[in-house]
DNA sequence: ACACATATATGTTAATATCATATACCTAAT
DNA sequence: ATTAGGTATATGATATTAACATATATGTGT
């Protein structure tokens, strides 16, 4: 059973936008300048709207380092465990551009899509 | 290298919507009622703006007999090959409901993120 | 001593998208 | 005749991703 649509489907996934995580992790490092993986998470959701696997999120973090989307450093914390502190590249804030102009597209063709739907739905009601 | 932005990543894919092309097909099916492969492959670049690899074409319809959001039947053709035509069924209908909604979700994602790119540019202009 | 929130990280696995390849029919040109 | 090209369906191989589970460690409150 899918568990983002609920259909009969037995995929795990539906309508999930691919490696979507990534430009939102870029976008919240060029507003925030710099935050640690955990903060992140909480950042995510309320900014983003984006549920965010844990795993996940610092697997993408390590990735998006190797490709010097970010970087990072150690940071102490007297309060708990020490953190990883992100702050966004150059590179990260060019691909960021990118990914923007890749899913204004992507939204393109969402609304193409979905006005479809609607429109079918309205031809049936008129039948 | 990314196909989908030219980005740095060695990914083959960004911005991709997860299993768009079955709500595509299903819409497809609702308003033409029946198609063979072969012609959701045209349909489907030419009505969704999706461009849709012809195996995972075949592939994905396939699955979705399996699941019951299609049938088909086998119709001679004269002019070519004989075709498999598609026809939407009642559980298909029923998916492509549930799939415009949680694509409605997606778009509000897409857009909070869309939003919240200008609105940085916004300021940095500002500064 | 124990639970809990914080914090980072890895192992495993299933599903997907992409690319390549195979098969076969019909028409038109060489 | 046979070759090329459009039509039509299908499978094999592979890399990547998302999801879930698990491991480790620190500080706080009970």
């Amino acid at each position: 059973m899918c568990k983002s649509c609920g259909c009969s489907s037995r995929s795990r996934n539906f309508g999930n936008i691919e490696r979507f995580v990534e430009p939102c992790i870029l976008l919240l490092l060029s507003k925030e300048n710099s935050m640690h993986g955990y903060g992140l998470l909480k950042g995510l959701e309320e900014h983003c709207g984006e549920k965010v696997d844990i795993g996940n999120l610092y697997r993408t973090l390590r990735r998006m380092e190797a490709i010097e989307w970010v970087k990072s450093e150690w940071n102490e914390n007297d309060a708990g465990p020490d953190r990883r502190t992100y702050t966004i590249t150059k590179e990260g804030s060019e691909y960021l551009e990118i990914a923007a102009q890749s899913l204004t597209n992507t939204d393109k063709l969402l609304h193409k899509f979905l006005d479809g739907y609607r429109n079918m739905n309205q031809n049936n009601k008129t039948l």
